[in-house]
RNA sequence: ACCCUUGGUGUGGA
């Protein structure tokens, strides 16, 4: 457990070389890594953009005689699913099933994901079914990702309903769900609707974090609310919440927008 | 049993 924890932070850090000395050390002592510590490995080189690699030790895993589980699969499949590439996360998943692993939520959360950003909901709903089918109880994340489907496609009434449903099975709105139904109204330019959610979302101690902030700064630059925005980013300061780089990219192209570049600069 | 690995959100004419 200690190498694995070692391990896993090094891999955290993109510190592979290192990663790889601590696994020979375990071995040199007589340790075998795991599918635990395989896992870490795997999933450290996709995040850092060597899922390549990572490829390669599931290979070496199964030559190991190391059966590849669920995380391992997981970890390559989102990676793909962040990269939007959403045909290759289905290759994975075909893989998946030929070996005999199942998909858990976190799989199929993913595959929702991606193609409710990518404005494919159908497809969305569809994994949404299979879930379901294979006997998995849907948690906050995956009814979160299917609502940001609805809410990318302005299907608001749909997105809301669908938070009702969330809540009826007795699944939290955490901050996540809320940003994504805040920017969802934003982008509908149903700005009276975000404050009021916004409202209620402090009353219920669910406490509004950079993107909450960054999310409404966005709607009413968008809708030329430039004094809202403004205000709303001193709250956020005050509440010393980090405005972050995107945080202000939005505020000085609000105001480049409103032609008030001296406003921009002061920024 | 628990622990260690995997999933959802924001800006920029792209």
């Amino acid at each position: 457990v200690t190498y694995n924890t070692l391990i896993n932070a090094y891999c955290r850090e993109g510190l592979f070389e290192e990663a790889f000395q601590l696994m020979n050390a375990m071995s040199s002592k007589g340790l075998k890594p795991g599918v635990l510590t395989y896992n870490s490995l795997i999933n450290g080189l996709c995040k850092k953009g060597r899922s390549d690699r990572a490829k390669e030790f599931v290979n070496e895993m199964l030559r190991m005689g190391l059966s590849p589980d669920t995380t391992t699969y997981n970890a390559l499949l989102v990676d793909k699913c962040r990269k939007d590439k959403s045909l290759e996360a289905e290759e994975i998943l075909n893989e998946m099933s030929s070996r005999g692993i199942s998909p858990d939520l976190v799989t199929f959360s993913s595959l929702i994901s991606v193609f409710a950003r990518n404005g494919q909901l159908d497809r969305a709903l569809t994994y949404f079914r299979d879930m379901k089918n294979a006997g998995l109880v849907p948690d906050n994340v995956a009814y979160t990702a299917l609502i940001n489907g609805y809410c990318r496609n302005g299907l608001m009434l749909e997105a809301l309903k669908m938070r009702d449903k969330m809540l009826e099975q007795g699944c939290i709105m955490d901050v996540v769900s809320y940003n994504i139904i805040l920017d969802g109204l934003c982008r509908m330019k149903m700005l009276a609707d975000g404050d009021k959610l916004f409202n209620e979302m402090v009353e219920r101690r669910v406490f509004p974090d950079f993107y909450t902030f960054t999310i409404l700064i966005h709607g009413h630059c968008k809708a030329g609310n430039m004094d809202k925005a403004l205000s709303l980013f001193d709250i956020m300061t005050q509440k010393s919440i980090k405005p972050d780089i995107v945080t202000y990219n939005t505020l000085i192209d609000g105001f480049c927008k409103v032609g008030e570049m001296q406003k921009a600069n002061e920024l």
